[in-house]
DNA sequence: GATTAATTCGTACGTTCGTTTTATTTTAAC
DNA sequence: GTTAAAATAAAACGAACGTACGAATTAATC
């Protein structure tokens, strides 16, 4: 077997792994030794590759940022009309909730952070920019049925589309008990009438 | 003066310190020892009234959860149908984010722990409900007039309007400048049509 | 092939953490 | 007033933390 290809760049495979560790244990419950590890490495390569921790989370943040606005712009780019796309964006994150929600606790966990962090609030505050933007020109690109929301700022009503998907998956997190489906996040699309 | 309305209850304080070190520096940034100083007491004397950390916060926790419900109740009790409810509801959070924004913080900080800390979780999935449960009160009291959202559980829509809030309050917090005044939030009365 | 640079590792440092233990003071009961 | 109990304090414990350092190994350059 290849010796080039097997063993992939080792700065990678700690920022994977930290990834991983973040978003199963918690951002508060995770050390640079369960990184390290984890990832199979030397305690001090962490700091090597990523001077420290600080260095190392923020990669991770800018990661997971990668991810979502990929997914959810692939996500809104494959649906036709305004109300499909919405409906289409509650869809991605129901099906995150049930195949991938540890992506999701990343997400709740690191906007917790970034009210005390001030690198990580400006990382959060480019998410939540970026994901409400995306949703901005999904609602230019269709006709706005709503009269009472064509009055307002369509940035303003983005925000609270994503606002409600956010706050609405948070509670399904809390309620659900592994077994059973909640499905009242389908009630987001109501917001576009 | 007198000596015993002087010192209050050494465990109240400590109590009332480590909401507030909670909720200036974060979960992740407080120390047992923070909490001591503050209050001015020595460090062991956390554990001789609460046993251990968590036992701590989980009052503080609880303390938030009785403030958060007694406010939002009094606030959906002095205001007469159901739009009027909720818009007094979506006052609430504003004057929130500008005059407690810790408390907003500990409620968001807190959120995050409970994806990890299974008493957290149960606190927290409480106060959602609670709340939640007090929205579907004032939702039925009135006339519901939205004709779609009718047809869908009132449990439901309470859980989106509180979701609504709680998603939008979080993007203004980090979107704000201390200076100015960002008021998306107001857009959550517009989901009763 | 020797030399230099980059990478990886093991280890140890200094600090901070939550908790425990022991001693001292205050309070209450008799 | 003495004594037992509760409250408070001080100090220390062992563990875990993030980081820094020097040696060993690998890769690259000539």
């Amino acid at each position: 077997m290849d010796r080039k290809t097997e063993k992939m760049n080792q700065s990678q495979i700690i920022l994977q792994k930290a990834f991983e560790c973040l978003s199963t244990k918690g951002y508060a419950n995770v050390s640079m030794r369960d990184i390290a590890n984890e990832a199979g490495v030397a305690l001090s390569q962490l700091n090597y590759h990523y001077k420290n921790k600080e260095g190392l989370f923020t990669e991770v943040v800018k990661m997971m940022i990668y991810q979502y606005l990929q997914e959810v712009e692939y996500e809104l780019k494959s649906t036709a009309n305004t109300k499909e796309k919405v409906a289409s964006l509650v869809k991605y994150f129901n099906e995150l909730i049930r195949k991938n929600p540890n992506l999701l606790k990343l997400f709740i966990d690191f906007t917790a952070q970034s009210l005390w962090v001030p690198s990580f609030r400006r990382q959060l505050r480019r998410l939540f920019n970026g994901l409400s933007i995306m949703i901005e020109k999904s609602l230019l690109s269709g006709t706005v049925i709503n009269k009472n929301l064509q009055e307002d700022s369509s940035k303003s009503l983005a925000k609270l589309v994503i606002g409600a998907i956010y706050g609405t998956s948070i509670q399904i997190m809390l309620d659900s008990e592994e077994d059973n489906d909640l499905e009242y996040l389908n009630l987001v699309e109501m917001i576009l009438k």
